[in-house]
DNA sequence: CACCGAACCGGGGTGTGACCCCGTATTCTA
DNA sequence: TAGAATACGGGGTCACACCCCGGTTCGGTG
């Protein structure tokens, strides 16, 4: 990669997230460009769609999340373990506005770049359901999609009704315990 | 109103049902008004807003669901007239795809047009979850607007992952009964 | 160190949608 | 049936996503 391509991707990823933390992922691309003092095209070379720039600035974030994962299933109790890692993957769901919904329909879209960061998350939380469900700490009549879609639902609510979103939480996790007779 | 008014009126309403059922709420505008065979300055005259134009045509509906909602305090057993009536709420927050984030921003911005179908709604279900809370029935520690935010939760996955959304209410729903100790 | 091809860049161009403006057409009333 | 009130149409602006291509810059080579 030539010098100047590597500074000017560096400077596009910064702008971008400054303009995603501050108006959500529906920021115009264009804008982002400008205030980069680039041109337009030179975004969609380095970036040709949302979803690509979005997986860049979110790869490790991701892949964080996955250690977390792997570390909880080490060293904490199946049930605090997962409830965490519901709370850190929801977290991490809202770090932009706009975030869940991209990353929800990404799930179903094979061609979305954001695919596989969504497909990993959901195997993240797989091992820390299944092992909650061996322990009958959890319903087992839950799947790890489910899970993922628990998650995105939790963290849609934050953005949209932020003042209700911890009960929202709270009832929904409730809810993952076995169900009485 | 004069005639010719009133005609195209119900030609516009017509058109935007079958453009909100078939592409979502953020169809376009002018299409609407293309196939309706007018101006769009005519939509816009009649609906100055895209939220205009949906509380129109959800007025009917939502007072249903408030009719519903006294029916059900009169005639059914606590408990199931409450999950009756969210299974209702549901349903018609996903009468067009798009349509629940719009309610759910509408709840806190008091400008837009959908404000008031929105409380509304929200306290035709108040009734409801108060006397299952006075029964013991339902958790205490919920309230009419966060009992909301579960149903626009429920509608958002129903839109995002339908395959998971089933199991997402059922959870959602368990996760309302009193907490165990 | 000057050259050259490859890699990279900028800004203007197209298409689409929201929303407005104003000259023209239609309807109602008397 | 005429005139005033009301309503209409479609072209116009603006903002954004995304493309295109002539010009520029880089960095390896003789």
């Amino acid at each position: 990669m030539r010098a100047d391509a590597r500074r000017n991707y560096e400077r596009l990823l910064a702008e971008a997230k400054k303009a995603f933390d501050q108006h959500g992922i529906h920021t115009s691309l264009d804008d982002i460009a400008r205030q980069a003092g680039l041109g337009n095209a030179t975004l969609y070379r380095h970036f040709p769609t949302r979803e690509s720039l979005l997986e860049t600035m979110l790869r490790d974030s991701i892949s964080e999340l996955g250690s977390t994962a792997r570390e909880l299933l080490a060293t904490e109790p199946t049930g605090a373990a997962l409830a965490t890692w519901v709370r850190a993957a929801v977290a991490h769901a809202t770090t932009y506005r706009g975030l869940v919904t991209m990353l929800m329909d990404s799930l179903k879209d094979e061609t979305s770049e954001l695919n596989n960061a969504c497909t990993s998350m959901q195997s993240s939380g797989q091992q820390l359901l299944e092992r909650a469900q061996r322990a009958g700490e959890v319903r087992d009549d839950i799947t790890a999609s489910e899970l993922f879609a628990l998650i995105a639902a939790a963290a849609w609510t934050r953005e949209h009704a932020p003042d209700e979103a911890g009960q929202v939480l709270t009832v929904l996790i409730d809810g993952l315990w076995p169900p009485r007779l």
